[in-house]
RNA sequence: CGGGGCGUAGCUCAGCUUGGUAGAGCGCCCGGUUUGGGACCGGGAGGUCGCAGGUUCGAAUCCUGUCGCCCCGACCA
């Protein structure tokens, strides 16, 4: 039986919901899909659920061919397991929490790794029983600071996460590579473009991570791709280090007058005005060190202070100084932190004064001292000089001033080249839509999770974990697939196969219809009839546009001469079929 | 957390400047006309104007406070 109109949960909306701005939210909720309960809360409606479901089968069964086996955890968890792992206070504001009645702490799990961990704990304790792949399709709960964009970055969301155990790196290896290849299998049914990017493992203990990123403007992840395949978060992005260069020969440094300069614009345009280049070339911004004092919060509450040395041209990009230090917190210096340090001139900062070395733990400031990997030994610098008013010209790195190390905090610029050699890379936004990770023995080792091996000898088990954003693949799915009259969506997750509509009063028409569905059902599809009387065709074309189910037949006004419309949503193409063709004629 | 905007009917919004019986369109219910691109006529249901306090004879409107929501940014395996 067809699914009807008249009888189904389903109200579509004249007009935009004014609280929804990017596309995927507002068709979604005008569509009848979903209705916002809370910030980042949705529910679903019965025309919503489907598709979800179409998704989530799809998922479903790549898994299976993976080797996965499906469990199901309470989203409601006791906080003794975050505990043991550290990430019930690690999560901060982020995390759920709630109380029962006794008082006893519980949370809303964001992910599942420590559960997911002690039950194999609780039930494996031979290698022989790995490898083991289990996951789970269920709804997670994350209080972000701003939900935003409807779906794509909700609070409550469906996750299908995904955990590996092998007492091997190697079975770790061709776990992960499972999952990998699944995911590509499944993000092809679901014909969703992807890049595949190297991402920050983080602080977590994890070595091996990749991203899948939907390229789109709605993108929150920035990253960067090469025309000969490289591709990587913006986060996990790595420098090409330079040569190092002769420094025999080099000419002294020299401090130099340079009243008003505090920054790097103001710097360079006296410099070229007052001490222009011997060989004829302009100075630029990349000739000049800036050195950028941040102060970090450790996990413990200390704070730290911070230098970090790069060529003038480049910004430093926060969201690498994150990835650099976590799970330490990164901010700008303040004023009051330059006030406790007096070695540091303001405006005027450097590596290095007359007076000795100022940054670098062995210095003047003691403070630690890092470089961007451009800064290599040789290179001449134009730099503050820790004076007022005074900038030193010539120092050259490995001479003059080392570092403590190096770090990956400069912005990524188009045209970087890539670190695998394989050309310029271009900067594009993309949005995460599943994530393999190799977890390593970190939940393993903290959880105590062990097996016994070949040779009777315990051994702590490898773990990784994988995800796919459920609901927000489907919000991917509704961004990219729709035009001004509504959702279309692609064959693969449509809610229903075929939509079928009856105009005019003529009762003939919905005779015609119901034969058209029991036609198209005959076939294994599935039919939502559009068999409301007295609905002018307008509102009928309108809600059928709207609803975005690729396939329609209507009803009409050539059911006389036995012939219905074969309406194709993508081109909007309508092609007359005879009523007894119709089924064949949609292939 | 910073910046901006908004809370009035199921939805989209007007009314607030200048206080005086709460409005429109759409949707919904009843009757009738209409039926290939969001028709029309007549009748109707539906609102603690976010909340609290204040000013006033009288507050959706003015004042104070508070809560919530949306957008941008910060933040976000």
């Amino acid at each position: 039986m067809p699914t009807r109109l008249t009888t189904y949960f389903l109200r579509t909306l004249r007009e935009d919901p004014s609280d929804a701005e990017v596309t995927s939210h507002r068709l979604l909720v005008r569509a009848g899909y979903i209705r916002r309960q809370a910030p980042g809360v949705f529910a679903w409606l019965p025309i919503g659920l489907r598709v979800k479901e179409k998704i989530e089968r799809i998922i479903r069964e790549e898994m299976t061919n993976a080797g996965a086996h499906e469990v199901h955890f309470p989203a409601l968890l006791p906080r003794e397991p975050y505990e043991a792992t550290g990430r019930w206070t690690e999560y901060g504001d982020g995390l759920f929490r709630l109380q029962d009645r006794k008082g006893a702490d519980y949370l809303l799990a964001p992910t599942h790794e420590e559960v997911f961990t002690l039950l194999v704990k609780d039930l494996y304790n031979s290698y022989k029983d790995l490898p083991l792949s289990i996951y789970q399709i269920q709804d997670k709960y994350r209080d972000e600071a701003r939900p935003r964009a409807g779906l794509l970055r909700g609070r409550e969301f469906t996750m299908k996460d995904a955990y590996s155990f092998d007492y091997t790196d190697a079975g770790l290896d061709a776990s992960y590579q499972a999952q990998r290849d699944a995911y590509e299998r499944i993000f092809t049914r679901l014909g969703l473009e992807y890049v595949i990017v190297k991402a920050d493992a983080g602080a977590m203990g994890g070595s091996k991570s990749e991203e899948f990123l939907h390229p789109t403007v709605v993108g929150e992840d920035t990253f960067v791709r090469s025309a000969g395949g490289y591709a990587a978060n913006v986060e996990a992005y790595v420098t090409e280090v330079p040569d190092a260069l002769p420094i025999d020969g080099l000419p002294a440094a020299v401090v130099l007058d340079s009243p008003n300069t505090p920054t790097i614009a103001t710097l360079v345009d006296l410099a070229n005005a007052e001490y222009p280049r011997p060989d004829g070339r302009a100075w630029t911004a990349a000739d000049t060190l800036k050195n950028v004092v941040l102060a970090l919060t450790h996990l413990d509450g200390t704070r730290e202070l911070v230098a970090i040395g790069l060529p003038g041209d480049r910004e430093v990009d926060m969201k690498r100084i994150e990835v650099a230090f976590a799970p330490a917190e990164a901010e700008q210096a303040t004023e009051a932190d330059f006030a406790k340090n007096p070695a540091l001139v303001k405006g005027y900062i450097g590596p290095w004064s007359p007076l000795g070395a100022v940054l670098g733990e062995e210095s003047a400031s003691g403070i630690r001292f890092l470089l961007d990997p451009r800064v290599v030994d040789g290179t001449e610098w134009i730099t503050g000089a820790n004076l007022d008013q005074k900038h030193v010209f010539g120092l050259v790195a490995g001479r003059d001033f080392t570092a403590d190390g190096t770090i990956e905090a400069a912005e990524v610029r188009a045209g970087d080249p890539a670190p695998d050699g394989s050309g310029p890379v271009e900067l594009a936004r993309g949005m995460e839509i599943g994530h393999v990770f190799q977890l390593g023995r970190k939940y393993a080792d903290v959880l105590g999770l062990k097996v016994l091996d070949e040779n009777g000898k315990l051994v702590t088990v490898t773990m990784g974990s994988y995800g796919i954003g459920v609901t927000r693949i489907l919000a991917i799915i509704a961004e990219g697939n729709n035009d001004d009259k509504g959702l279309v969506w692609p064959a693969a997750v449509s809610p229903f196969d075929v939509y079928v509509l009856a105009t005019g009063k003529d009762p003939a028409a919905f005779s015609a219809a119901e034969q058209v569905c029991a036609a198209i059902e005959a076939t294994g599809r599935s039919v939502l009839y559009d068999d409301r009387p007295k609905v002018s065709p307008g509102v009928k074309f309108g809600d059928a546009e709207l609803i975005g189910i690729p396939k329609i037949v209507i009803a009409g006004r050539g059911v006389a001469e036995g012939v219905v419309e074969l309406w194709d949503r993508v081109t909007g193409e309508r092609t007359p079929v005879a009523i007894t063709e119709v089924a064949d004629a949609l292939g």
